[in-house]
DNA sequence: GTGGCACCTGGAGCGTGCTCCAGGTCAAGC
DNA sequence: GCTTGACCTGGAGCACGCTCCAGGTGCCAC
């Protein structure tokens, strides 16, 4: 089982130092290992949860929702379903999320059409015409 | 060409009306018409606008890149190539961001799956095992 | 003429999620 | 023995994007 310091936890995981502190302080890891003269010392464990809650981070999950998860998954085996639950709710949002990018993202490509046909045209046709409609 | 009074405005955007003040404050809305009372009157053409504002806040650019959008399209016509280059730069950003979700979903639904596994396994068999790991 | 309502302004405040800072400890290298 | 560098703590500060507030105007209904 691998040691290592704050900088290589940090390195590892994305997160910077004050982050990994900070995410310490409020709980979301639970306290982590000191050396001989209290200097953390993050488990192959410590690693593999911050990967956990950096792909929540990471898809919008907020703070507080990560806490509960962390609170379950520190309340032992018999909170697994309640897991599962929070996850697979988080699942559907991510789900809801991309849909709803891919939406937009289709309104941004036939803004983008929109221009170009415009610089295809001649000049004196859109002069004054209104482009900042359409979109939504 | 109708007129909006903020309320409705608010209603069609879906921004807040302390949002729509603030955006024309910070100049991402040219100063919106008033009617004799000094009340704002919001036109076709700004809402169509706001609905352009919706996508590209709804797809996480931030304000500060709107306003410079915004600045192009005060400017004219002749910023219709940078707009483009703009809005291109965004879509890509877009699909980028996406692309981060769908991986990450597909961690997360490697946990969920993990944690059903563990269900339909006796209890003797997980009892103490290092279930943090996994993940990123 | 009194309420109630929708709106106005400038400016303060807030929630989220970090990020930075001052002042200190220890270990290693020169 | 002195510097450098990685780390420590508690607490303040910050960026972003709104959101709220006090105090006021004008209009309409009763």
């Amino acid at each position: 089982m691998t040691a290592y310091t704050p900088g290589q936890a940090a390195e590892e995981t994305g997160f910077s130092l004050d982050t990994l502190r900070y995410y310490e302080r409020i709980g979301l890891l639970e306290p982590i290992e000191r050396n001989a003269v209290g200097q953390r010392r993050f488990s192959d464990d410590d690693i593999g949860w911050l990967g956990m809650i950096r792909c929540l981070r990471d898809t919008g999950m907020p703070i507080a929702e990560m806490l509960r998860f962390a609170e379950l998954t520190r309340e032992g085996a018999h909170t697994i379903r309640d897991r599962i639950a929070l996850l697979e709710a988080h699942d559907r949002a991510v789900e809801n999320q991309i849909a709803a990018l891919r939406q937009k993202q289709g309104a941004i490509q036939r803004k983008i059409r929109y221009y170009r046909d415009v610089l295809a045209i001649p000049d004196a046709l859109y002069a004054c015409e209104g482009e900042r409609a359409s979109a939504s």
